[in-house]
DNA sequence: GCCGTTTTCGGCCCGACTGTTTTCAGTCG
């Protein structure tokens, strides 16, 4: 039984090249952990029965140095090689990585030279003039540290929705283990399923507050009594995370109160005029003011209260899916294990797509590989019966707007993901441009991740939201909504409009393992926000029908081409 | 550090951009 799985394994290799890349000039040396890790992240056999069998060593990428460490990791668990590196710089560096600018390399010599390893420090000595002063630094780096540093503390108070979905269920289970506790459910913007939140909020149905503030000391590391309904309190290292209580007979009330938003908590109030309605429930609650039930999603604004309500989109709704790497790219599992994965959520149908040509970073596909990657799609998908496979890529909008590969190789897919992953500091006209072309091509099906934002890292780029939509609508080419936690591109808000434009939008997990599969949940959660109902999503749509639209834009890429 | 030799050193996935440089290193995708 080994003591760490590949994972664990290939985590630790990855972090020991991080220091690496902060000590040594020798970039090649980081550079072969970092592979080390890619090759046993891929290892098909269980790694200890590898290391059993002595033969470790033939995998490539693990030499003389990495295979003694890699055994330890089996045998121990632990290395002592990392230990030893982590013992040399203090814990927390690489959280100057946020700093935008700021990579290992500078991160290494500001260590090395003026011993910053801290936020504060850094800003310390950026202001004293020190960082100008360094080699290979200079005013204008000096000046972005500030800039960056700026924008990382912005950062530091916000969350991804993702962790405070999983620290909202943690509390409430231990919540709902506390005797005095009859309810508890985890309200306020995670509720809501806004992107980035600042806290976690949890109602709490109780006869005896004072014996649940006592017990909610033990849930949370650090506590605060704001007043006899309200507690706030902090994990360590988490976000604030805030407990309304309340009676049995108003946990209505309190959750509708504390999922807010507050604009639309105060149209509520406004609307039933301030009557103090008592209910066990949300739902009764509505019900007793005469409102039809408002998803906790749509309640952004006042106009939510207004609003036809249509029954939203549900993953379960989903037949299929398409934006699916596999380790021919930059995936982290098999074709077969993707195609397994998509069969066992139940799909008719799923798309794989994996880089194109021009990603090098990513592993893009040469010819001669893709022909090797239709070839094993071709004989895994017998295993996958009655699971239709359709093959596709992700092919790269290059900087002219036109679509890496070309049409004699684009020919070749069922449908194209195009997708902008270079130059992203391009002018928004040029930007725009850009993707107007791109949606020229006839083989392009979709537009993946539109603004390519990274949620907290960087924001998207900018582009002119109605021309392309207009064109987009125009074309039939589609717009993808990236249900990765990290883009979730296009942001819901402006899903409405394009929508208005006649734009069609399909739920894509943009997967790199099976486990991102589940990233078409999070994407729900962005359709929903705006209001989508299943209709209103091409992957809801039963296999024949998406065969039959593929079949269509064919035929209309074979006639354009005629005509060119 | 790993690999693979025209076997014990030299090359290692690309390209744009930026700021620091007189020719290139670091960062980002």
């Amino acid at each position: 039984m080994a003591l760490a799985d590949k994972w664990t394994i290939a985590r630790v290799l990855d972090e020991i090249a991080q220091y690496i890349e902060l000590s040594d000039p020798n970039r090649f040396k980081s550079r072969a952990f970092e592979r080390a890790a890619r090759a046993v992240e891929n290892l098909n056999e269980d790694i200890s029965d590898l290391v059993a069998a002595g033969r470790l060593y033939e995998t490539q990428g693990i030499g003389k140095a990495i295979g003694p460490i890699i055994e330890e990791l089996v045998a121990t668990g632990d290395s002592r090689y990392l230990k030893d590196l982590q013992k040399q710089y203090p814990a927390g560096i690489f959280d100057l990585l946020r700093v935008p600018a700021l990579g290992l390399k500078k991160l290494g010599i500001l260590y090395d030279k003026l011993g910053v390893a801290s936020l504060e420090e850094l800003e310390l000595a950026a202001r004293e003039g020190k960082i100008a002063k360094l080699k290979s630094f200079g005013p204008k780096t000096q000046t972005k540290i500030l800039e960056g540093i700026e924008t990382a503390r912005k950062r530091e108070s916000q969350y991804l929705l993702t962790t405070g979905l999983e620290i909202g269920e943690r509390l409430r289970e231990r919540l709902a283990a506390i005797d005095e506790v009859e309810d508890a459910e985890v309200t306020g913007s995670v509720r809501r399923r806004l992107e980035i939140i600042r806290n976690v909020n949890l109602a709490i149905a109780t006869n005896d507050s004072a014996a649940v503030q006592k017990a909610l000391k033990k849930v949370v590391d650090k506590f605060e009594v704001i007043d006899e309904q309200t507690v706030r309190g902090w994990a360590r290292n988490e976000m604030p995370a805030w407990f309304h209580l309340s009676t049995p007979e108003t946990f209505g009330a309190n959750v509708l109160r504390t999922t807010g938003s507050a604009e639309f908590v105060a149209a509520f109030e406004k609307k039933v005029r301030n009557a103090r309605l008592t209910a066990r429930t949300e739902h009764d609650l509505f019900k007793r003011a005469g409102i039809p039930f408002v998803e906790p999603e749509r309640r952004e604004s006042s106009e939510d209260l207004k609003v036809k309500r249509v029954r939203l989109v549900e993953p379960s709704d989903l037949r299929g899916t398409f934006h699916v790497h596999t380790t021919y790219s930059d995936g982290r599992n098999s074709v077969l294990q993707m195609l397994t994965s998509a069969k066992d959520r139940g799909y008719e149908y799923v798309g794989i797509s994996d880089h194109s040509k021009v990603a090098y970073y990513a592993g893009g596909l040469t010819e001669a590989r893709l022909d090797e990657q239709q070839a094993e799609i071709a004989e895994k998908e017998k295993e996958v019966k009655p699971l239709r496979v359709f093959r596709g890529t992700e092919a790269d909008i290059l900087p002219d707007g036109s679509i890496d590969y070309g049409p004699e190789t684009l020919k070749r897919f069922d449908f194209v993901v195009a997708s902008v992953h270079s130059q992203f500091g391009m002018p928004k006209d040029e930007m725009t441009e850009r993707i107007l072309k791109a949606l020229d091509d006839p083989h392009v099906t979709f537009i993946g991740h539109l603004t390519g934002r990274k949620l907290l890292v960087r924001d998207g780029y900018s582009v002119e939201f109605d021309r392309i939509f207009d064109k987009a609508a125009r074309r039939g080419v589609m717009i993808e909504i990236n249900g990765n936690p990290n883009r979730l591109d296009l942001d819901w808000r402006h899903i409405r409009n394009a929508l208005d434009r006649g734009v069609i939008f399909s739920i894509h997990p943009d997967a790199h393992s099976i486990a991102e599969m589940s990233h078409v949940i999070s994407g729900t959660w962005v359709a929903r926000k705006a209001g989508l109902s299943a209709q209103q999503i091409f992957n809801t749509l039963p296999v024949d029908e998406v065969e039959k639209h593929f079949a269509a834009r064919r035929k209309l890429s074979a006639s354009r081409s005629l005509r060119a």
